[in-house]
DNA sequence: TAAAGTACTTTGTAAAATAAAGTATTATAT
DNA sequence: ATATAATACTTTATTTTACAAAGTACTTTA
C-alpha cells in the first residue's frame, strides 16, 4: 500500500491523549496518574478511560498501590508498547519526510 | 505548557485521513479528488467530508471543472494549510523524539 | 436503452473523545 | 464533632468525529 495509505496509521496510539501519554512514558521509567493528568493537560475522567484503554491494549502497565492511605496509580509502557510506537513512529515520520 | 500537552497538537490536522492528505498534498503541487481518493485509501464519503473540512478552515483549496464533460475536483495545499503542517510537525517532533 | 462506471455529495450511524457527576477517603478549618 | 475542601480516581452521559451507505448527476459501453 501507499505510504499515505491513512488506515495504517495505529489508531490506537495515534489519538492526541494517547499519543501524549504514551510520548511521556517512553522518556521515563514510569509515572503517576497525576503526574501524567498534569503534563498531558487533561482532565480526570478523560485520562482514566484512555490509560484504561492503552492498559486493555497492554501498551501500558499499572501498579496500584496504597501510600500514605491514599490511593496511588503508577504507569509504565510495555515491551509491546514501546515495539507499537516506534513502529508508529516510523509510519508517521514516512509520511511527513518529503 | 508541556511539551507533552495534548491539547496543542492540532486536531484539524492530526485525523489519520487529513493528516494523510496534507502530507500528499504538501509533496505534490496538486492532486484530483480520485488521486487523493487511491493514495490515501479512503472512501469516496468520507474523503469529500474531510476534503470540505480542510477547504473550510483553508488549508486546502480546489478548482471545479469539468474535462471531457466530467467534473473534476484539483486540491492543492494553501499557504496556510502549509503553515499550519509545518508547525503540526514541529510539534510532533518535540513529542516524539527522545 | 439498459447496465455499469465516474465523480462526487448528502445523510445516517457507529465509535470516539470529552465533560460531568459520582465514589471513597483524607486533610483541614470551624 | 462536623462541615468544607482536596485527592485520586471511576462511571456515566453527552458531544463530537469518523465513517459508511445511499443518493445525485451525469457519461460510457454493451
Amino acid at each position: 500500500m501507499s505510504q499515505y495509505d491513512y488506515q495504517a496509521i495505529d489508531d490506537l496510539i495515534h489519538s492526541r491523549i494517547r499519543l501524549s501519554i504514551i510520548a511521556l512514558l517512553v522518556s521515563r521509567s514510569a509515572a503517576t496518574f497525576t503526574c501524567i493528568k498534569n503534563r498531558v493537560n487533561a482532565s480526570d475522567g478523560n485520562l482514566s478511560v484512555h490509560l484504561r484503554k492503552l492498559e486493555q491494549a497492554n501498551y501500558l502497565a499499572v501498579e496500584k498501590q496504597f501510600i500514605k492511605r491514599k490511593p496511588l496509580s503508577t504507569y509504565s509502557i510495555t515491551e509491546k508498547g514501546r515495539k507499537a510506537f516506534q513502529s508508529y513512529i516510523q509510519h508517521i515520520e514516512a509520511l511527513i519526510n518529503r
